[in-house]
This record gives structure tokens, sequence and C-alpha cells, in this order.
DNA sequence: TATTGTTATACTCTATAACTATA
DNA sequence: TATAGTTATAGAGTATAACAATA
């Protein structure tokens, strides 16, 4: 052992125990958000893992639910998807049959979105889901309220401008 | 023009104009931090486009600075980087003599690391870089208060157990 | 037997450019 | 000229398995 040196409840000028001194990052908003946002996501998927769906997926099915008939690009941008992105996506979804795409009346160049009625079933298990997971998210921020604050809080962040104090 | 049937002030059955419904993600915890994570990493990179790091090279280089001759394995565990993940982000910094590996005294598997003294210039201005961004992050989110109170909603929605009401 | 650092590998997400057909 | 969908491709970030050296 070359630890012989070592004062075993101290420091020495190399190498420390304990526990490393984090505050650095521990206070800052965007590494913060950024692990809170990681752990969700595994938390997210390991209690969506029966719909076997991708992360983009659940959004794309929750907005075509509730707006049928819509064009890619629509979908995709409200998601944040780019448009060559969205493409596997929903050739995955209409693969299993929960999605399909039907010429636009309007526009021949966009296909719009539907819903099979399988699709239909589907979601709605997903709303199930994610009413639950939601309210967990609920319980862990306080109630109701502090969920709506929280929220509140992170449009702030993304607002274009910075508010002054309300 | 196929839109000729189209009322243009109204619906019609298939293809409606105007803005899509996004109630269902917009009052979701899990994609609006997802969404906030991500347009808040973009703002980041491009105001520390001039450091030229990757996302996890801040914090390798923050942590590096307040914890000087940590093992690997310790600095990663701290930011949630796999060991593995974690070789390529030093070598990249130790060829930039930002960082430097040491052998560890106690241990002759691991490898000390520390800032190099132009490493430690070059956290300086990471430093300043980052309380201006914070600091951005806390007029926005309402005041030092309000940020306090956003990071601890965040903390709770990692925490193991879901609290009852404070 | 377990741990540290390393390599290799794969998978996802994201980003950009270019093509086609329509407008 | 611009837009919708598509393809191809490249870059990050992240995941696991396996190995050598050391504990």
């Amino acid at each position: 052992m070359w630890d012989a040196m070592v004062d075993a409840a101290g420091k020495e000028e190399l190498g420390e125990a304990g526990a490393l001194d984090v505050s650095s990052i521990e206070h800052s908003v965007i590494f913060q958000i950024k692990r809170t946002q990681a752990l969700l996501t595994r938390r997210f998927q390991s209690r969506f893992a029966g719909f076997d769906l991708r992360p983009g997926e659940y959004g794309i099915l929750l907005l075509i639910a509730t707006n049928p008939g819509r064009k890619q690009t629509e979908i995709a941008d409200a998601l944040g998807i780019q448009r060559a992105n969205f493409v596997p996506l929903i050739n995955s979804l209409e693969r299993r049959h929960l999605t399909e795409r039907r010429p636009s009346l309007h526009d021949r160049r966009s296909n719009a979105l539907y819903l099979t009625p399988y699709g239909e079933d589907f979601v709605q298990g997903i709303y199930q889901a994610e009413a639950t997971f939601e309210a967990e998210c609920t319980v862990r921020l306080g109630g109701a309220k502090s969920r709506e604050a929280f929220l509140a809080l992170l449009s702030r962040l993304v607002a274009g401008a910075a508010p002054t104090s309300p």
C-alpha cells in the first residue's frame, strides 16, 4: 500500500478523500436543468417502456390526436423537430399502423397526418400513462400551485426578453 | 389552386388553418423541461462559443479547478459522465494543455487530474462568462429569490422520494 | 475478486445539404 | 422563387462490453 503516509482523517497535498466540492455546478441553472432533464427522461422512458416509442414519437402522437389533418412540417415545428428528422419517426409510426399519411386536398406537396383507429386506441393508453407521470411530478413539486409556478419559471427562462421583477 | 372550396375564415373538414392545439404538451413538465433545456443549451453554447469547449468540458474544468488531484472516475461521476466517455473529453483538454494527468501517489491504477497554469487562467474566463450567463438567468427568473425557488423545485423533481407538502 | 483507465462499438438525437414535385 | 417531403450524411451524446494494470 502506497497510502501509508496519508493521514486517514485529514487531507494530504495530493489526493484528498471524501466528497468533491460541487458548489460551482450545484447552483448553476444550466447544469441543474440539464441534470434534471436527463434524469426525468430516464424515468419517463422506463415508465413508458411498454409503448416501445422513441421520445419524439410521444409528442407526435399527441399532437396528431388533437390536430388531425395537419401537415408534417406543422407537427414537426410544434415539437422542435426538423422536417428531415421527422421522416423516420413518422415512418416508424406508420409502419406500426398507428398513423397514416393522406394526400392533402389543398396542396399536393404535403401530407395530411391522421391517427388510425388503432392509433386512437393506442393514444388513450398514452394519455393515461402521461397523466400518471405528470401527477407524480405534481406531487414531487409540492402540489398543483407549485407545479404551475415551476412551468411559469421554465417559460420565463425561454422568453425572448428578460422580464423585470414582477 | 385547389383551395377555392375552403372558407378562408373558418375550418374545413380536412386541413385547418391557424395555430395548432398544443395544450397536450404545453402543460407537461417533461415536455417543457426538455424544450427549456434544449433552448438554454443553445443559448449557452452560442454565448460560450469563444472557448471552443463541448458541453461536458465546462463542468470538467470547473470541477478540477475546485478539486485538484482527484481521479477521473470521481470527476466523471460528479458530472454524470461514464468513465468510458470521459476519456476523449479529458484527452481533448490535455491536448490543449488545459489539464494534465499525473500518476496518483496512492493508487497506481488512477490518474490525478490537475489544471495547468494556462488552464488556471483559462478557467478564470469561464468563471466570468458563467457568472454573466447565470446572472441573466436570474433576471429572467425574476430575481435571486425566484432563482433559488426554481433550483429547489428542480431538486425536488430528482429527489428519490416524492415529498409531501412542505 | 473488484476497481481504474482505456478501446471499441453501437445507438440515438441533431444538423446540413441536396434532390423532387409541387406551388 | 419558395415550400413540402425525402434522402444521405455527419456530428454529438450516451450506452455496454471487454481488456490490461493494479488493488
